[in-house]
DNA sequence: CGACGACTAGATAGATCACTCTACTGATAC
DNA sequence: GTATCAGTAGAGTGATCTATCTAGTCGTCG
């Protein structure tokens, strides 16, 4: 049945799949789709043309739908880490817009969200890569969903705050990139907190 | 002192440049900035490439600067004729919403912010481009921040609010593009015209 | 061993990219 | 008339793009 290769969970260094997958993820959100070049992904991978075909024969379009979907899951974990069950939602909701107003700056506003350039680039021409964005996006929606409906907010009203807030931060990423500034981050992460505070159910005093 | 065109407001036909403009900020808007060649702006613009560097000398990225600036203001136009002093705030930014999920589902989820695509993959390597776009965007906040302030709120919250309104629409636009569903502008649209009832001041009783 | 398949490796092709170049047109200025 | 200049026109250039193609490596299995 062929060979099982020994280094999939080698060790030392990631496979060349997930070189390639990896390094198209970053290059990918930076610069765009279009922008970024099959030779850079290669460089920045040390991977030869011959590997990349090899692992993805549908070329740049499946190579893209991939570092999607893998970019997808990434920012899904993190989203869940930051509404842990033992995080008040308050409090998690803050945290996230402050998290990415910090990582702006430090990044020199380079690194957003992962998947909205993307996403605005190709989801009028490429079917699937439009798919493996909507599919990232309601992923990061369940989780905040979910989370909402376990502190007691009812679940029509839990998937519209899981909306309101996806689309603040995405809109904000597009300003604070623009004008480098992460103000508006910030803006819109008290407004949200707010948002969700006020759906909480009823406060119990102690 | 040169001669003066005489077809600078040509009636029937618009100018070269102008034709070059269009169809720049149309195809960018669509496809992106480095997913569209000057040779399809000059199809469908019909012109040669020597009157592209003719008008612009700069070449690409002084086009894309400038479509950029020119849906900027089109696009300010468009959100000072929805917001007139004669229409009230809260209903101005419901028709603001609901007018832009229709637009989406009208053309086939194509046409939604015309610089949203272009600024997030240029913010990071193109200096003149991102300054296009952050002052298109920020020429849209003064709309909104000045119409908010003149119905009695704070200046400080006028443009927090402004802020809010643009995040939320412009990631509704990612959002409502990657899963071909206005519904979530239409959500968007309900939060922020009530945070906008909510700044309001102090309801006078007839 | 010898065959096989997974994977690596990179030269190469053909199209397309942004851009430059020279030539031409037509109107104005003197 | 003639010089000047804005603008039109498109062939041509070198670089870069995605994708293909052949060849070689390496570990496993029969």
């Amino acid at each position: 049945m062929g060979a099982m290769p020994a280094d999939a969970e080698a060790p030392g260094r990631a496979s060349t799949r997930d070189r390639i997958l990896e390094a198209s993820t970053e290059l990918f959100s930076r610069q765009g789709y279009s922008g970024t070049g099959l030779k850079a992904i290669l460089a920045m991978s040390n991977a030869p043309y011959g590997s990349l075909y090899h692992h993805f024969p549908g070329g740049k379009e499946e190579l893209g739908a991939a570092a999607i979907t893998l970019a997808g899951t990434g920012y899904r974990d993190l989203v869940a880490a930051i509404f842990a069950p033992d995080i008040d939602v308050v409090t998690a909701t803050s945290n996230f817009a402050e998290g990415a107003a910090a990582v702006l700056e430090l990044t020199d506003f380079a690194d957003a969200c992962p998947i909205a350039t993307i996403a605005l680039e190709i989801s009028s021409t490429s079917e699937p890569m439009r798919r493996a964005a909507a599919a990232a996006f309601e992923s990061w929606l369940a989780v905040l969903t979910d989370r909402f409906h376990d502190v007691g907010i009812g679940a029509p009203r839990a998937r519209e705050l899981a909306i309101e807030l996806f689309c603040a931060v995405e809109g904000a990423f597009i300003l604070c990139r623009a004008t480098r500034d992460a103000t508006p981050m910030r803006t819109i992460g008290r407004a949200q907190a707010a948002s969700v505070a006020a759906a909480l159910p009823h406060r119990v005093p102690r």
